[in-house]
DNA sequence: CGCCGGATTGATCAGTTTCAAGGCATGTGG
DNA sequence: CCACATGCCTTGAAACTGATCAATCCGGCG
């Protein structure tokens, strides 16, 4: 609501060649590695829009640094959060001509980019990269059968629980997790309000499940129980 | 829970080949017409589980008739439906080896069927059958993504309005729908108990939004109210 | 140092769930 | 053919979870 968003460029300014360069086991790397498939690095300021819902999809985008939302919103501003973009995932492959959820920077972040036609073209060619780019879909598909599960269903204290051992898995380095988003971005990605996340984790804090180190700065102290109350 | 569940054979019988039949507008079609894809038909009776969770994914189905429900179980027996197959959908389709969801007759339902190997060795060697599974893949998600917005940010009126909307639209005949499940299918489809539907289908029968003809017959008689309180 | 946005915590409120009772339709067996 | 059992649906009342409203608190930054 009060994002001070500034407008991308139409055509983002090419920074330099990225491809052939992504390790065997970065599943972009199928791609960028293509003939006639150009990366291009830009980057967006925290709050940034880097694309809207219902826009035509014209790129195809891989975090490199930073973290990135993807939401829907109802005509009231209640809001969704779809996903969370992490260094290395990749957002924007909407089959279909236009973005069905908007994206936006979190954080200052630098992203990979390829032109979906050229993406596109190299499926039409290379049954190798068509089956990768069903294989991104499909591992998006998978995310959000179980977060159905877990706004359908599931309690505020197991949906907190989820979300932590989630953001461990995904961000996690030398035991400690620095969340890049607000307690409010977590509630939109959850299905709660700000207080009901911020009530739960100071719950888990004290039952000693977890530590902070600062607000967005927590260790987890037994994984196992919060894998319990998962659920 | 009370599900008089006919185990269903490991491979089922073959009734007779459908291959290259399928109108030009069916999306299945592009699969089925394939050379080396053999299309069998294949019926469970109602309550009867096509697969399980976690099973591996051996076929691909599309419903001929009846109706199918897939959902995610919490141990303690929470359900969060994902999606209802009527006549002419696909499902079954996870890449990945096993299934991710159950998947279970509403009613009598006749489907028909592919072996999962012999698509994946088709979209191997025709880059329209790797493209149309793709297709069918980002379907599910974007379905997925409107339905996380439901669970995740709609009130219970607005969620059973939406549902009213999308199965008018999908299985209405002659200006009247009629349901193939019940209200707790409803309700773990929505993320609500079965009352809450209940009431809030009185509720809309109260306003002269819709007429009961029985509890699973419904003409919708304002569909642009039910539409403006979607949200 | 003081401002400001984000986070926490408290008190109350509301929507949905839970528990409970009863109605209605269907089908089955006497 | 009727009586009754059964499953599904509706409706009511009470309980509860999470939302809302409101008041600090805290940390970073100008």
């Amino acid at each position: 609501m009060l994002t001070q968003t500034i407008p991308s460029p139409a055509v983002p300014a090419a920074k330099g060649f990225s491809a052939s360069r992504a390790p065997a086991t970065d599943p972009f790397g199928v791609v960028t590695r293509c003939a006639g498939v150009i990366a291009t690095e830009f980057s967006y300021r925290k709050e940034e829009e880097i694309y809207g819902e219902g826009e035509p999809s014209e790129y195809v985008y891989q975090v490199i640094r930073g973290a990135v939302r993807t939401y829907k919103l109802l005509n009231d501003g209640r809001r969704q959060i779809g996903a969370f973009l992490l260094s290395g995932d990749v957002f924007g492959l909407d089959p279909g001509s236009t973005h069905r959820l908007t994206a936006e920077a979190i954080t200052d972040t630098t992203v990979r980019l390829v032109k979906r036609r050229s993406l596109e073209a190299a499926a039409g060619s290379d049954v190798r990269v068509a089956h990768q780019l069903w294989t991104m879909t499909a591992g998006d598909l998978r995310h959000a059968e179980d977060h159905m599960l877990l706004l359908g269903r599931k309690t505020a204290l197991e949906r907190v629980a989820t979300f932590l051992l989630e953001m461990d898995r995904r961000l996690a380095k030398a035991g400690m997790m620095a969340l890049p988003m607000c307690r409010r971005d977590i509630g939109d990605y959850l299905g709660l309000t700000l207080e009901t996340v911020s009530r739960a984790l100071s719950q888990l804090s004290d039952e000693g499940i977890l530590v902070f180190s600062s607000a967005r700065q927590i260790v987890l102290r037994n994984r196992q129980r919060l894998a319990d109350m998962d659920a």
